[in-house]
RNA sequence: GGCGGCGUAGCUCAGUUGGUUAGAGCACGCGGCUCAUAUCCGCGGAGUCGUAGGUUCAAGUCCUACCGCCGCCA
């Protein structure tokens, strides 16, 4: 059977439009995805992303805006699709956990867990903070009652709820993770997911009454109550491909990359295993967990204002150039920083001048020497200068793959900029627009400019997925459709092709951050 | 309080299992080229590798303590 990859972004909580942060996430997952697509083929790998939509905090948003729940989360959930749409995200679901094949199977995955004894009900009494939507323990509290994260009193409440054995599956999640080294990474995350399973863990309360709380999925065997958020947001992962594909949960499901922040690494490394293990579905592959995207040196947050929006600069500096910069600047797992001045620093010295420029010269020298048409094959041997270029053109791309496939982003576009810096010295070793001057010399000429283009082919390639529309605008100068973009170097274009003239890619922008 | 991470050139960071004069990019200075988006190529300066000890023939790289920043857990 074929190589099938599943990868996932989280489900994005959608109160509020979409910041870098969350922007960062869809990006590194979408570049993931492209990547693997080169490699397994379309239809061998699905990207999911999508919003949450149930709970408190969204009722209470809809409330402050007086309309229904359901025509608010309409409208913040096209928000994130027109951003992900926007920073060419190409997602295969959109997942919305109000969408009802969702809740349908949310349902069934409860009845599942029911069915095998792992649900009991529960009077219940507890310190319960709205804005988190959760439960604390006195120790967990700040003195006076403060719940930590919201800083404000947390509410004391009785009642009675479901709740889900989580503390009988914890052997078994961490005995998964001891075996497989890799489950979740970058590793530091490992050890503290390794360091929560150490000692029991509560049962996760997985119902609120509807006395309390409407807006959620119905439990399918006690009518008044409906569905914790958390609970309910998981399995946003698995519902839709699986009520597509019959033989998703069986055979893809194991293979999924859940790209997630860490902030949620404790849902993700804590409570999603056994609710998968009590519903009979086997583990994910990867937790692949990055750390936060700061802005300007600050935690991006509402209340600091410094919340930048990621559609804002796709429309001030061009398609792909958010994407460059969070990819090359951000190292996956670690916290980043994103501001305008070093957004602007690595467009001009990077986008600018070394890609851009680099397109532009061996584009123009094409057109004025030879009218655009390659009068030659690129070579592999050559002279050494000609064996030097194509060292680094050859498996270009297997090498950036193999970089993406650990999480290092920021490697594979370093590698790829490594070839352009080959790519350019090579220009000023051979001259080719010295040895021009001369009619013998033109032969030559024809080699160098045809093994240049070449490699802006395999750049433009490897820069899929990183860069899309980019790699697309250099592959239609060079009137490259999609199968002969994917050649090896040395077996793409041929004598007698043509290119299209220069035309600049990233002009330079000489300002200072605003 | 427990566990863990980080602290290397002005800035952002690499530095495998300890081993020749500690590296890259950006920024800065000088030189070269002119095909190209004042771009490209070459050269250059600068770091007591957080502090103090220790192990070793040899430590940024291992051990201990301390300082500073951060994370997770309680």
């Amino acid at each position: 059977m074929a190589e099938r990859v599943h990868i996932t972004t989280a489900i994005f909580y959608c109160n509020a439009p979409p910041h870098v942060g969350s922007a960062y996430e869809a990006l590194a997952a979408d570049a993931f995805a492209r990547s693997r697509r080169r490699r397994l083929g379309r239809a061998n790998v699905s990207f999911l992303t999508g919003t949450d939509e149930h709970g408190d905090k969204i009722r209470r948003a809809a409330q402050a805006e007086g309309v229904p729940p359901r025509e608010f989360t309409d409208r913040t959930s096209a928000v994130f699709r027109r951003a992900w749409d926007g920073l060419n995200v190409a997602y295969d679901y959109f997942v919305r956990t109000t969408d009802p094949e969702h809740e349908k199977f949310v349902q069934q995955m409860l009845e599942r867990s029911h069915a095998r004894g792992d649900i009991y009900f529960k009077d219940y009494e507890g310190l319960y903070c709205i804005g988190c939507e959760r439960f604390y323990t006195e120790k967990e509290l700040l003195p006076g009652g403060i719940c930590p994260s919201h800083n404000r009193p947390v509410e004391r409440i009785s009642e009675g709820n479901y709740f889900l054995r989580i503390d009988k599956y914890r052997a078994q999640v961490l005995e998964h993770i001891q075996r497989n080294p890799d489950f979740i990474r970058p590793e530091r995350y490992r050890n503290e997911a390794l360091n929560m399973l150490a000692e029991p863990l509560g049962d996760l309360c997985i119902s609120r009454p509807k006395s309390r709380l409407e807006w959620g999925i119905e439990l399918p065997f006690d009518h008044n109550y409906v569905t914790y958020v958390w609970y309910d947001a998981f399995w946003a992962y698995v519902s839709a491909p699986a009520s597509r594909d019959p033989n998703f949960i069986s055979e893809v499901f194991a293979t999924t990359e859940h790209f997630i922040g860490k902030d949620i690494l404790k849902t993700h490394a804590v409570y999603w295993p056994p609710m998968l293990l009590s519903a009979g579905l086997p583990l994910f592959r990867h937790l692949d967990v990055h750390g936060w995207v700061n802005f300007g040196g600050q935690r991006m947050s509402k209340s600091s204002g410094n919340v930048a929006d990621p559609v804002s600069y796709e429309a001030a500096f061009g398609p792909d150039v958010l994407r460059y910069f969070l990819l090359r600047e951000v190292v996956y797992g670690l916290d980043g920083d994103f501001s305008e001045q070093r957004l602007i620093e690595r467009y001009n010295a990077d986008l600018a001048n070394d890609l851009g420029n680099f397109t532009s010269r061996v584009l123009s020298m094409a057109a004025r020497y030879f009218g655009g048409e390659l009068t030659c094959d690129p070579v592999l041997e050559g002279e050494p200068d000609d064996a030097a270029l194509a060292d680094v053109m050859s498996g270009l791309e297997e090498r950036v793959d193999a970089q993406v496939q650990e999480l290092a982003f920021n490697r594979g576009l370093e590698a790829i900029w490594q070839a352009l810096d080959v790519a350019n010295k090579y220009i000023v070793q051979t001259a080719p627009f010295t040895l021009a001057k001369d009619q013998a010399k033109l032969p030559r000429v024809a080699q160098i400019l045809a093994n240049l283009t070449e490699s802006l082919r395999v750049v433009a390639a490897a820069l899929e997925p990183f860069m899309p529309v980019t790699s697309r605008r250099i592959l239609d100068l060079l009137q490259v459709d999609e199968t002969a973009a994917a050649a090896p170097y040395g077996r793409g274009l041929k004598q007698g092709h043509k290119v299209k003239p220069a035309t600049p890619l990233f002009p330079r922008i000489d300002r200072k951050a605003g």
